[in-house]
DNA sequence: AGATTGTTGTGGAACGTTCCACGACTGTTT
DNA sequence: AAACAGTCGTGGAACGTTCCACAACAATCT
């Protein structure tokens, strides 16, 4: 502690006209701006404007003049000033509850496509599963100046939707609870993918199912629901076992257990989600079960674990890029000025693999 | 605490000649900003700023009128407008090369805590496993004003990622080629636990052992190279067999014939991380092999998968979060003006579960 | 020749903020 | 009473860009 700074003095050194003023800024070690290439060009900025805009009202070889100039000087237009005077940013934003998630992933990619057709640019936000996370998170990106956010979560509440939604075109990919007024969706037909579960399922001759479920969020729930109503109208008989959202682990531990005893229990099981479903099928598999032999087991999403399993999965397929397309195409015509809410669903389509096949007799 | 102030209306209103401006640019359905602000509260915009920062120059009296004004307003500071003015963003970019994976979701929750403690936004950049896209989403989070940027890949191209160093701050989770002059770097230590997933293998009794690679990346290689001198140092006696990285998957079929041929096959792999040894799980269980008793395992990540097979997968751990946090961290002394180059190593450490056990008599 | 129409280019005024120098007022010290 | 220091607040000048009205000049039409 002993040296103290001899701060040494700043040399104001007058600037004595202005002309220095472009030069000096450069040499402060900034950026360099348009007036630095516009004086290096020996044009007006107005000039370079035009010129890096692919404008008219330069001639082509001032132009072509102009940009190797920037080019020497690594000019790289400032994003910020434009969007300030254009009153726009051209960046949307996609909220997703979960990176390290295939379904995400591939959501993403589908609105990705389509933002680079659409001369948007992408910013992602991250909310981590959990409400608050999420809200502060879609905070951020309208801070960050997005026209519109694809919201890949149902956990974002309603309330809140309807609050942002009415400063920001929203698009939600995925079930909410209710329709929210001024928010878009785009979902897949749960209701139908479970219905191609359960006529697969009867197709191979089981009557005795039972669905599994870890959530009551609503695509879940419509799910579960569709499940109960195919049962009902298809097996008027048989009472078909649901078990979950809570407890769902005793729920797997109950049915292997009642396997295993073999009294009347389910042949097979429709579960409300891969996770679900690779849970269950490690449960069978550690208790010494053969599958699909004795359980055959539906899962719902496609999502990359299917094959990694043994046996792989069936599962029903989301076109997962196709709805990340669909919200943006939603959003860009939002932000382009349509006022009228729009609910877009799409077909499931059930993907056979080896973990379904006929009951065991 | 009783006393509340109440506060004198500051009403100035007179400004009488630009009394509608204001109310005009609100009118056009344009966000309300400071100076709409100022104008209801009968301040200057000046005092707004203050207000909304947080800084000492207004009372607490009318910082609170303020702030309620502006709430009422629903107005949001334009974050453009402020870094403009100010030269900096508060921005940092995280380039991912594969959204849908654990490994960079974990590392990227580190990287967003730091963030926060740090005061910083974090904008997500995703790659999708393919140089151009990198480079393309690099070239995207520098125009939108990163100050710096921390990424998750590989894949970037050394001399890319050198020129663009020399602009922005950089740093990378995970091995280069070669160390890059103005590029900090994290990683864990390849070699550790390549040695310590040996070790754990030779530890069971197992001799005959196999690695198993699809990659030909930097942190494969060190794995790889790492294994090699293990099995040199440990059992020169045997002569280890490396597969991969081309024709992976024709590797992976001539290794369970081998197997089921019994004659001098390897006791137990170890692949080069948990997605290849998935697909050895998988080409195992396929060709009616007993895990683990046929063949012992070992991953490398850690990731969600690993409890997902049966048998759950032993497996080499990175801690993940701990290495987002540890770039971030740097990223901001790199930021903050640190010019030495620094590269971080961290230990992996062998998680053992299901999928190692002694070799078959 | 004069009027009309393009083309190429210019300087100043936004955009919404922060920063800075300074002013008005209220106490406190000489 | 004068001088000083603090607090609270103000208006104007940036920041780097685009937009707009208009100027200079050339080419074309009456």
């Amino acid at each position: 502690m002993g040296t103290i700074s001899l701060l040494p003095p700043p040399n104001l050194t007058l600037m004595a006209s202005l002309t220095t003023s472009a030069a000096q800024r450069r040499r402060a070690g900034r950026k360099p701006t348009i007036h630095d290439v516009a004086e290096a060009a020996g044009v007006s900025k107005s000039a370079v404007s035009l010129a890096i805009r692919n404008q008219r009202g330069v001639s082509e070889a001032t132009r072509e003049h102009i940009l190797q100039v920037a080019q020497e000087l690594g000019y790289r237009s400032n994003v910020w000033a434009r969007s300030l005077v254009q009153g726009r940013t051209g960046l949307i934003g996609i909220l997703l509850q979960d990176l390290g998630n295939s379904y995400h992933r591939d959501v993403t990619a589908g609105v990705e496509d389509a933002a680079v057709q659409n001369n948007l640019r992408l910013v992602i936000g991250h909310g981590r599963r959990d409400a608050k996370r999420l809200q502060a998170e879609l905070d951020s990106l309208l801070a960050l100046g997005v026209e519109g956010v694809v919201i890949v979560s149902s956990w974002v509440p309603p309330h809140y939707l309807e609050k942002v939604g009415k400063r920001v075109p929203l698009v939600v990919v995925g079930r909410l609870p209710y329709r929210v007024p001024g928010v878009d969706t785009v979902a897949n037909r749960d209701e139908e993918g479970a219905k191609q579960a359960v006529q697969h399922l009867i197709g191979l001759g089981h009557a005795r199912m039972a669905h599994l479920t870890g959530s009551s969020r609503p695509a879940a729930m419509h799910r579960r629901a569709a499940f109960s109503e195919m049962m009902r109208r298809m097996l008027p008989d048989v009472d078909p076992q649901v078990e979950g959202p809570e407890q769902l682990e005793a729920a797997i531990k109950y049915l292997v257990f009642q396997i295993q005893q073999e009294k009347g229990a389910p042949t097979a099981v429709f579960t409300q989600n891969d996770r679900v479903a690779a849970d269950l099928v490690g449960a069978c598999l550690d208790a010494g079960l053969r599958l699909p032999g004795q359980l055959s087991i539906v899962g719902y999403d496609n999502s990359s674990v299917c094959r990694m399993l043994r046996p792989q999965l069936t599962s029903v397929d989301q076109p997962r890029a196709r709805m990340g397309e669909l919200a943006l195409e939603m959003l860009s015509e939002r932000i382009a000025g349509r006022a009228e809410d729009r609910h877009i669903t799409i077909a499931p389509k059930l993907v056979v693999r080896e973990s379904t096949t006929t009951p065991r007799d």
